[in-house]
DNA sequence: ATATTATGCGTAATATTTACGCAATAAGAT
DNA sequence: ATCTTATTGCGTAAATATTACGCATAATAT
């Protein structure tokens, strides 16, 4: 029988961080999900998240489980909602901060230790375990609105990409179709972007032409309050 | 000595709801706020909020300790973010999950069982109980980002107004001025208001029209997406 | 060889935003 | 009572931004 060792004159809930991990395979969203090798919902997928221990935050609790469930290191991780209905967890009262994060597919080695985790399209995306299919949902909405006001879709694409994968990202995350000439105007106007590569001395009109995330210049956007508007 | 009657295998951290209460005064955006009659920062003034019960969502219970201390009832609140640093509560583990929320400044009643409680124009709020500085600092730029895109300034108004105040809201929430001919025109041609009383029959160029929110209409522009842009 | 497609770059048409002008009149000053 | 000032409703020209395309080129597919 377990021991139980903490006492409190009132219940308190558990505490626990979950994550919505958002990737981008040059075509569609994908989210980073693993399988339950437990009771509740064994078998079942679900976000990557657990307990929190007592003595960090529920950021800093949402990076320990990411790496410990997924092998992510070092993630930045955004919260974005804390999920309290009453019966959300079956085993006892647990509240949950959810967290998102943008990363490469890349950066998620399979076939090691964290086996368990595999990123799923959206249309893929099986009914999840306790309420996560609602997190979920609420993250996807969340990313929507931020990709208007930070470029963060930046971080889910390699370091130099084409305008082309650019303009794909940003119509896979929001499901809408741009006019190819007119994005490539507006991203160059916004002034974020920088040729990664000296132009060819022939210049191909086929190949394209990559690009970087210009950090420095969109610090200075920020400044000024900017929007990256669709 | 307290009887500690509650018993988990790990450590759980208390968990509390805060609220961030704004009003209108005509001119300034102004914070509600009560003074703690207990220790910690006994005569600190802080945020209306308190802990939970082990069967509420962390909503409910910010509206009841508003309630309980404000005398606000059915409040609508929005949870914008939750604080779970480890030291931010001297007496235990606290997390709070921390909520804003517009009201009229009519709708509190002073002098009765809420006297803890007082509104603060911007300038006066002095340095607040436990965190709740920062939380405040987050919960003005969570405000800021709001109104752009709902028309929640229409919460703090009475039930008809004028323009210039609808536009006095907007400057005291964004801290910009406008051109009130520039403003005039934008907000008529989105078409949330509608016009309060029939107009004099012999029109007045100095006594302002009187409008309401036009929540019907607003329904409909939401439908398509749009933003109240400024 | 030939057709097709992706790319870089440009531009006219349209819509939106910004910066003001103006007359009427209530409120305040003299 | 008279004059001055401030506020309001309503326009409108200029500046700016957005949208819808055209086009030549070169890599790729047929």
């Amino acid at each position: 029988m377990d021991e139980l060792k903490y006492s409190y004159k009132y219940p308190h809930p558990a505490m626990a961080s979950d994550c919505v991990i958002f990737g981008f395979d040059g075509v569609s969203i994908r989210v980073l999900l693993i399988q339950r090798g437990v009771e509740p919902f064994k078998g079942k997928w679900a976000l990557p998240g657990g307990f929190m221990n007592i003595d960090e935050t529920a950021e800093e609790c949402a990076r320990r489980e990411l790496e410990e469930e997924t092998g992510l290191k070092n993630t930045v991780v955004e919260q974005f909602y804390t999920f309290s209905e009453v019966g959300r967890d079956p085993r006892e009262r647990v509240v949950s901060v959810a967290h998102y994060a943008l990363v490469r597919l890349s950066e998620v080695k399979g076939g090691d230790d964290a086996s368990m985790a595999r990123w799923f399209a959206q249309e893929e995306i099986p009914s999840l375990a306790f309420d996560h299919d609602h997190i979920l949902r609420m993250a996807i909405s969340r990313l929507k609105e931020r990709i208007c006001f930070e470029p963060i879709g930046f971080e889910l694409l390699p370091e130099v990409f084409t305008m082309t994968e650019l303009q794909n990202l940003y119509e896979a995350i929001l499901g809408i179709k741009f006019d190819r000439r007119n994005f490539y105007n507006k991203m160059l106007k916004l002034g974020i972007l920088s040729e990664a590569e000296p132009r060819p001395a022939q210049a191909s009109r086929r190949v394209p032409l990559r690009y970087r995330f210009n950090a420095m210049k969109y610090a200075e956007l920020k400044q000024k309050g900017f929007r990256l508007e669709f």
